[in-house]
DNA sequence: GCCAACGTTGGC
DNA sequence: GCCAACGTTGGC
């Protein structure tokens, strides 16, 4: 039997008054550079476990109401995150060098709108996502893995088919 | 605005 | 290497 790379799903956090949704739509070819992660593990998955196509869930965080704004999916290889190197820029790096970069970011394009906004209440309100890394109390990753039956079963709440 | 939870820093 | 202090995240 074939082998086929197994498929990989994603959530990111954005603030929308920093970043919104809409903001990522409206970009020229609905793509921009995730920069500005300053966490290791969320950098850890950008650079090592990204793969270009995967899936991935656009989440308001901080937002009234927090949830899944939409869908997007990751659109390049890992590269080193120009913003460390940028003095003018407040997630610059000082430590960071440009033969030994720390920080690496993957760029992102929008995929599709949801039919609706869909608020962080409604997921937590769905048993079949109990488990999911984003409903865990105390959960800041902002940039973490989603189980392949958490993925539909989001996309099924949203109004939408397993197909992008 | 509050504050719990978390990650990082730095003194020892 | 421990751990207290600190800064940040993010729901409410």
């Amino acid at each position: 039997m074939p082998e086929t790379p197994a498929a990989r799903y994603w959530l990111v956090k954005s603030e929308p008054d920093v970043y919104s949704f809409d903001q990522l739509w409206r970009a020229p070819g609905r793509k921009t550079g995730w920069d500005g992660v300053r966490n290791y593990q969320a950098r850890n998955f950008m650079s090592q476990q990204m793969r270009v196509g995967d899936g991935v869930l656009y989440y308001h965080s901080s937002g009234q109401p927090p949830g899944v704004a939409g869908l997007a999916e990751v659109a390049s290889a890992p590269y080193p995150d120009p913003t460390q190197f940028d003095p003018r820029d407040e997630h610059c790096d000082p430590a960071s060098t440009r033969a030994a970069p720390r920080w690496f970011q993957v760029d992102l394009r929008a995929t599709r709108r949801l039919p609706r906004f869909l608020p962080l209440a409604e997921l937590r309100a769905e048993s079949r996502l109990a488990g999911m890394e984003l409903l865990r109390r105390g959960s800041r990753l902002s940039v973490q893995p989603v189980r392949p039956e958490h993925w539909r079963v989001v996309l099924e709440l949203a109004g939408i088919s397993d197909r992008n």
